[in-house]
DNA sequence: GAAAATTAACTGGTATACAAGATATATTAG
DNA sequence: CTAATATATCTTGTATACCAGTTAATTTTC
């Protein structure tokens, strides 16, 4: 027994030894590793965007090779950025025939809705008892710069506010993971989102619901905040159907996607 | 105009054409496809496992060399596995210096509590309206299944009943996405939650808990369900600190994870 | 001896080549 | 002309080779 443990330590120092024990980069200490942005990463963010924006349509392929002589770079980090955006539930795969945008799953969509509710339902009570004056003041300048973008007109700019205003919100809450969360369900809808027209005077109501939840936070009663927040959300709720009427190939019924949308487990 | 058309249908019969338009493999009929179970989808299955029971403690390095050849396959497949559970945080690569099982952050877990709570609060709320008496009956077999293996002691198995339980109330609601979303987090404090020894008298005080839920539920009484639930998921607000001083290098106090836990945007 | 510079052997990121299945076109049979 | 068969050429999945950065052990320097 001690016998191994001298050859072993005897070798250690003989033959070179793969570096130690191969530590981690960091214990408890907050190293932070920089992570140079590889180009997986440039080809999923333009990738995601554009489905998103459905600059992509639903269905439509996704051809490897034509992305991978558009940036230059071989199939690996493009099959990375593929790989991600079906665990994103935004692109299918079909093993060896081809890859496609995922059409919209209207089941996803309807649960995407109940669950930002109830996650940023949790948030804004958080945020009403957590948030500094400061953050409110803060908060006020973001609907403000809302209102600005929606006498503009300018429809992109609204929504960026709008996006804005709420992580705003889970920024106060002290939540960054569940904000995550609810970036991540709200891609689900987003899409949907993109078909509907402008509606007439959506914005200025939009910004007239902002603040009234605001108000409500800033006067520390938390369950009006929440109703304020669940009633704005409920805006949302449109009927679904007339959509799917309007761009049939755009949605499923069969919610296939939904064992894709997480894999866990 | 004419011409070109004419040119363009021409062609069409005259040079192979590489498949008309690479059309989708469904259109709004559901037809699934059947996807052999990839060598990737293997590795990531049995690591996420390890990962998730502890078996691979928080720290550990993951060697791609030792997976390819432990499983007989390339880097490629071990690759894309390793890249999935970056995604669900369950890893963490350092660019070109290796590649080590996540340590837990203490405020994921804070985090995906809270975020479980509020999803498991709507699913309760549907099941309480849209669960047969059948699935009643099906959840109280299960609460007694669980009795069971907790006379017997099975900690695996009760375990197993446990999210079984909690699994039909989520197929009673009509919410697989937001199942999946509560497994999602459920990752995230599994391991935290392997580390507790086993409470005594846990299990049985957990059986209780079941039960008055599903008498809630069963009397249609959401409000009061809800309630039983959130009280159940509340008992494993444990003090956190104290397994930070147990296992200090399994967790960190620096959420940089946070920012990897979902890739969203 | 201790500290700085060197170096060897690890790592992950990428490129490329090959294998195997799927599908629309072309072909053939009736 | 229609329907079944054949086949060419896509596709994704996998294997392998190469590159560049990192790190720990070694060597050198003082």
């Amino acid at each position: 027994m001690a016998e191994s443990e001298t050859d072993a330590a005897l070798e250690n120092r003989t033959r070179r030894k793969p570096r130690a024990a191969n530590a981690p980069p960091a214990a408890s200490s907050g190293i932070r590793v920089r992570s140079a942005a590889k180009n997986s990463d440039i080809v999923y963010r333009d990738l995601h965007k554009a489905i998103v924006t459905m600059e992509l349509a639903p269905g439509a392929p996704v051809l490897e090779r034509k992305l991978t002589e558009q940036y230059g770079v071989s199939r690996t980090p493009v099959r990375e950025a593929v790989l991600r955006l079906v665990e994103d539930g935004l692109v299918e795969v079909a093993p060896k025939s081809g890859t496609f945008v995922a059409r919209i799953p209207l089941s996803v969509v309807r649960e995407a809705l109940v669950a930002r509710r109830a996650l940023e339902e949790v948030t804004v009570r958080a945020a009403t008892e957590l948030s500094s004056e400061s953050q409110i003041m803060q908060m006020r300048a973001i609907i403000q710069q809302q209102q600005e973008m929606a006498d503009a007109g300018d429809e992109e700019a609204f929504h960026q506010a709008d996006d804005k205003f709420h992580a705003s919100i889970a920024a106060a809450a002290q939540y960054p993971g569940i904000w995550k969360m609810i970036q991540q369900v709200r891609i689900q809808v987003e899409r949907y989102r993109r078909l509907t027209l402008p509606q007439n005077g959506r914005m200025p109501m939009v910004v007239k619901e902002h603040t009234e939840v605001l108000d409500a936070m800033a006067a520390r009663e938390a369950d009006a905040a929440v109703a304020r927040m669940n009633e704005h959300l409920d805006k949302l709720q449109l009927d679904i159907s007339i959509f799917r009427d309007l761009w049939p190939d755009y949605f499923t019924i069969d919610p296939s996607l939904d064992e894709k949308l997480f894999a866990g487990k």
